[in-house]
DNA sequence: ACAAATTATATTGTGCGCAATATAATATTG
DNA sequence: CAATATTATATTGCGCACAATATAATTTGT
């Protein structure tokens, strides 16, 4: 390859292990998360709830960097399954409000440990690495 | 929150920024890539094969991280599209061998600045940062 | 050589993820 | 205060992404 487009190559560009990684993640999670009923977007949905026990779509979108295209069927599904309920504000009625259920709480001691299996299963990085990954990934979200 | 509970807090978890970034970095590129009639994920497909001109399916998805359930239907579209061609091999009838057009080839010449387009955009990262980024998600990627 | 196991890809089904558009409520402005 | 603009969510459409399953070709074991 000529030096025109080495910027071309898989392997200079950051954009391929963010994009790789993102999915790998969400793969990592998902042997814990299926067998309660749950994806690894209606996990931090919830991990935003089990915090707030109220939030607005926009909100959650905000906090989560998704849009109502992703949320609004989403939250639709959780609501089946008896996890948050969904509500039109009384003082803006343009403004869905997103809480958590008893059932859906009761999913946080389900939760608790999944963290930190999954970490013993990521090993490759010491706690100093995840601790700057975790830094630069946030450097650049607010970028 | 409680003690019990910390690890499930989305500031707390390094698997939310993960996340993430992945999909911004998707969201960064699509701007200069939908104009040219692709998606992310075509565009990391045309990068392996511009510099490997063949590739088998299964090479690919070991290269990208990715199952014949997400390339067979891309691949499909982008040999309609005429930027690539699909075949069976003579050797291995199982395997299916990926090839690139000469479309598909002329294309690397408008993507060739893309990469620094999208860095120009994200500085919130020093070289370094960025460098040290690189390293820690394939050291990730790889655990 | 032939039955059984393995391998490579394809198919099916479900759930994101996001652009574009639509709809309805609230805010603003003349 | 009515017309216009803005805001918040919902809908539509398309393309991933991946688990589960299917199909067909090759390899292996006897």
């Amino acid at each position: 390859m000529s030096q025109k487009y080495e910027q071309l190559l898989l392997k200079n560009q950051i954009c391929f292990p963010l994009y790789a990684c993102g999915r790998k993640i969400v793969g990592r999670y998902t042997p814990y998360l299926s067998p309660l009923g749950l994806t690894y977007t209606q996990y931090v949905v919830l991990m935003v709830l089990w915090e707030h026990r109220e939030v607005t779509v926009g909100q959650l979108g905000g906090i989560l960097h998704l849009d109502a295209g992703t949320l609004t069927p989403l939250l639709k599904r959780m609501e089946s399954a008896g996890y948050v309920t969904r509500a039109r504000s009384k003082e803006d009625e343009r403004v869905t409000v997103v809480g958590i259920t008893e059932a859906g709480e009761a999913l946080k001691e389900k939760c608790k440990d999944i963290p930190a299996k999954v970490a013993s299963e990521t090993s490759a990085l010491s706690e100093e690495e995840a601790k700057e990954l975790y830094r630069l990934l946030y450097r650049f979200l607010e970028g």
